[in-house]
DNA sequence: CGGAAGCTTGAATATGCTCAACACGGGTGG
DNA sequence: CCACCCGTGTTGAGCATATTCAAGCTTCCG
């Protein structure tokens, strides 16, 4: 019982390991994430002050136009972030997986939501504080610079797959995002996975119908580029193949 | 003569105002572009060895994973970044004006065009001197960012133009960011301006064809929302109005 | 087992595309 | 000065792709 009270208490760190605090010891973000860039002494005193949070699928993480008060690291799950049309088109402008950092940094009025796509988990991070560690820490503010970079390649890229690719390559090039990012270093043979979308989701991503996509879904199954287990499981029979149906 | 001379020449500089170089006295990029955050001696140093370049319509600027050995600031004129697919399908995914900043730092192998789009007047700076200064002036990599942002959002708002709106309501959009561009504090009433980009950049820009965007112009102007003085030349009635047009 | 949400399928429709012809405007050369 | 040409933009008719609307089916969960 002292065993798990240890492993849960936030404020605990462990003096062997060059003391990384408790909570931060097994997390992803540590490594690839923003707190990689922090002193172990800026990670203490923040990891003081962040605690995690569970979200379910829709529920709304941060409000278009909503002032909030912390930003986040993603642990697990996708976050999807969308902007909606006056009449409710909406349109999912990206998609972050862990370990990214989540909140527009000095951010004015991007009208922007931030919903949980599937199950998600955050390490909550106050808002005075992550401003304070961009200001005195180079690093973290090189690493936040990378992930903007990063994110608006992403952007962009995804600007040809809306502006010039046919729903069929459409549908295709999301199945391969998703693929990429179940496992970044495999680039060809056979992938399975779940999909942390629905088709809702998917469709508000490429700028199409639930139908359409579902129509889609439905070809690549019987051409056999995919199997399709239960609506969610996906297998990629050959990803090499299905890159080339990408346009 | 000598007066001319005095002009033209890159290494003088007025010591009645404050050290700040000849050529960049009377330069926009020098209050709002990335060298107002330059120190005095900094902004010296890298005009020595920046020179000024003018390009024609349509001109490449930054070849698709081309190395290149210079950045540059947007004096005048409209940058066009582009990404195209193997089958020659094009898109526009960014447009860039005075002043902003061109050439993507830290570049890993981001697979993009920059061409001009009007004729377009930059401000050559060396690679090394620009990496160099990012990284001893904070304020320099703070204006990088900030504009990254921008562009993030940008791209972003972008998205769900190409995602979600109709033909119409697209050139709406792309009329009133022109708009906009020409005049920044202007929200309502009339404006008059050229179009930067020829029918078949804009179609690009939208993720239509060149007869859609044409049409679609001819049915704003039978509806008197603009009027047409010669394909470039184009007036807006009402920014308000075309406001509402963008859906 | 029953109900609801999410997904699939079908038929009719509409929006934007393709292909083709034509107009306009600006430059060149007879 | 006019005729011609070329690049660019416009217009029209027919077509294809994706949407809409409506019905039926799965899957998940109580």
């Amino acid at each position: 019982m002292a065993f798990l009270t240890d492993l849960t208490s936030e404020k605990r760190w462990d003096v062997h390991n060059s003391s990384v605090p408790r909570v931060c010891m097994s997390c992803e973000a540590r490594h690839h994430g923003i707190c990689g860039s922090l002193r172990e002494d800026e990670l203490l005193e923040l990891s003081r002050h962040s605690f995690q949070s569970e979200h379910q699928p829709g529920e709304e993480l941060i409000g278009d136009a909503e002032d909030v008060d912390s930003y986040a690291t993603v642990l697990s799950g996708v976050v999807k972030l969308t902007k909606i049309l006056q009449d409710g088109r909406q349109q999912v402008v990206g998609l972050q997986f862990a370990p990214d950092f989540l909140g527009r940094l000095f951010a004015k009025q991007s009208s922007l939501n931030a919903d949980a796509a599937s199950k998600v988990r955050l390490c909550r991070l106050p808002k005075g504080s992550i401003e304070q560690l961009v200001k005195n820490n180079p690093k973290l503010e090189a690493k936040l610079f990378e992930q903007t970079l990063r994110e608006l390649d992403e952007a962009r890229e995804w600007m040809v797959t809306l502006g010039r690719k046919t729903a069929s390559e459409k549908v295709a090039s999301f199945l391969y995002l998703i693929a990429s990012h179940v496992d970044p270093t495999r680039q060809t043979g056979s992938v399975s996975f779940e999909l942390p979308l629905s088709r809702t989701d998917i469709a508000d991503f490429l700028g199409l119908t639930i139908e359409t996509v579902s129509r889609q879904f439905t070809k690549l199954r019987s051409t056999h580029v995919i199997e399709v287990q239960n609506h969610r499981h996906i297998t990629v029979g050959s990803l090499e193949y299905l890159r080339d149906l990408c346009g």
